[in-house]
RNA sequence: AGAGAGAUGGCAGAGUGGUCGAUUGCGACGGUCUUGAAAACCGUUGACUGUAACAGGUCCGGGGGUUCGAAUCCCUCUCUCUCUGCCA
């Protein structure tokens, strides 16, 4: 969340930066927020001062009281009765401007950051990073769906997606035997990688109340993406970010504690509302995943030092893995709505020639620590802002896909990439 | 799940209607003393809002109420602890 204080002073450049962002007609909604405050700030101003009088004449009959002096405490109560009136009207208007300026403040993303690329879809996206070398396929590859029918004993896919089907619905597939073993090799390969880079350990939980949610920013504008189990109040996370940096909520971190970094495995739940298409195949989109996600929190000056260290920790693991790959910066218009500034990593998955979203660094400067109260004081003893971000490193699914596509040999086996054969156990899957 | 107790500042722990934003202890920070440290002594030590700076306002688990006035009384929700039951 945007600061009313910010707004106000730097009217210019909120607007500037929500039309980066294509935010729908931002000088009304600043203007609009503007004037809120403006009046917000004016009944406060008035109430305190009722307020300030009211408790003077509290103190005043307790003193008259003290001193015996019925008479006089009797007639100061009489006194009171405006003042109580009054305070409770501007109380009432000063609650419903205060939520409406909330409405309203919550509906602007955050402001992108100077080196965000103009643009309004992905196409605009800047290419940062390409590191070219796409494997020539054998005769006869596969797309990943294909390709898992063939793979395991009698026939039986190693990723079943009939089956999870059955027992859930679309989008929650069975891994089973090496399937199953990858997967957990990537976490506990994922987990140990961001150990070695200084990231601590947690494990939190997969649900979250609508505190959580909202004060990271899913909340309220993605409802409608979160499994929402109603009885309860509690959202399953979309991933780890909402949990891991919920730690931080209502926090003021001691200086000597920064930077803060955490990394987390979790499975991830996204309804995906909407998106489902024919282009969705197999692994390329699920409702739920595993996903590793690596979160720092820093101080202001840091925070871009500190996103450029995560997205060499991602490259890190993608060479690692000997995915080909791309770094894309992304604009404006593509960016999410919380996110100063976003790059994406895309793995090339040769079976279906495309390329596939796996990680996403985002540098959300103070718009979540705004909402989560998450603070730390600085040398001159004042509380400060600090700076969220956080990464996937990596989100499985996709990478599973291009890792059987990429490796698939002549005789219909997958090369395991020599990293990961010693958390696995095995290094082909036949 | 049933019965009882409780929720106060970084922590511990007073405060049961009137200068209480809150006694005190510990911790932390600054100082005196010391070559240095410890001890001792003195002082400082929550957040939010607001102001040019003061002032002012709000916050004693959350929400609501009674009252001129509430940490203190009432209602409600949440959570914690103890005992009993159940259970990975």
């Amino acid at each position: 969340m945007l600061q009313t204080n910010f707004i106000r002073d730097n009217r210019d450049l909120t607007i500037a930066g929500l039309t980066k962002k294509h935010f729908k007609d931002p000088e009304t909604a600043v203007d609009k927020i503007t004037e809120l405050d403006r009046k917000r700030r004016e009944i406060q101003q008035e109430l305190d001062d009722v307020l300030s009088q009211s408790n003077a004449k509290a103190k005043e009959i307790g003193a008259l009281m003290k001193a015996g002096q019925k008479l006089e405490a009797e007639a100061a109560k009489a006194d009171t009765v405006v003042l109580k009136e009054r305070s409770r009207a501007l109380d009432e208007q000063h609650k419903v401007t205060e939520e409406a300026l909330l409405e309203e403040l919550v509906k602007l993303p955050n402001l992108p950051h100077a080196s965000v690329p103009e643009g309004r879809t992905a196409e605009d996206n800047v290419t940062v990073l390409d590191t070219g070398e796409k494997p020539v396929l054998p005769e006869g590859a596969l797309p990943h769906w294909e390709l898992i029918r063939k793979l395991g004993k009698n026939q039986a896919p190693i990723i079943d997606f009939e089956l999870g089907n059955k027992i859930s619905g679309a989008g929650f597939p069975v891994y089973k035997g090496k399937a199953a073993r990858l997967q957990r090799a990537m976490i506990s390969f994922f987990l140990d990688e961001a150990g070695k880079a200084g990231y601590t350990e947690v494990q939190p939980p997969i649900v979250v109340n609508a505190d959580s949610g909202f004060a990271t920013g899913q909340l309220p504008d993605k409802e409608g993406q979160m499994y929402h189990d109603a009885a309860d109040d509690l959202y399953l996370i979309p991933t780890a970010e909402v949990p891991v940096t919920n730690l931080y909520r209502d926090v003021i971190v001691p200086e000597t504690d920064l930077p803060v970094k955490n990394v987390a495995y979790t499975p991830c739940f996204r309804r995906e509302a909407g998106s489902w298409g024919a282009h969705v195949r197999g692994l390329n989109r699920l409702h739920q995943f595993d996903k590793v996600e690596i979160v720092q929190i820093n101080k202001p000056e840091e925070s871009y030092n500190a996103l450029d260290e995560m997205v060499n920790h991602v490259k890190g693991l993608l060479e690692k893995l000997e995915l080909p790959y791309r770094i894309l910066r992304l604009c404006g218009g593509d960016m999410g709505f919380t996110s100063a500034l976003t790059y994406d990593f895309e793995v090339w998955s040769a079976g279906q020639e495309r390329w596939l979203e796996c990680s996403s660094v985002s540098n959300f400067e103070t718009y979540q620590a705004n909402r989560l109260k998450l603070r730390y004081k600085t040398a001159d003893k004042k509380t400060q802002l600090l700076h969220t971000l956080n990464g996937s490193a990596l989100a499985l699914p996709r990478i599973v896909a291009a890792l059987l596509e990429n490796n698939q040999q002549a005789d219909g086996t997958v090369k395991i990439p020599a990293v990961l054969v010693p958390y696995c156990g095995f290094d082909t899957i036949e």
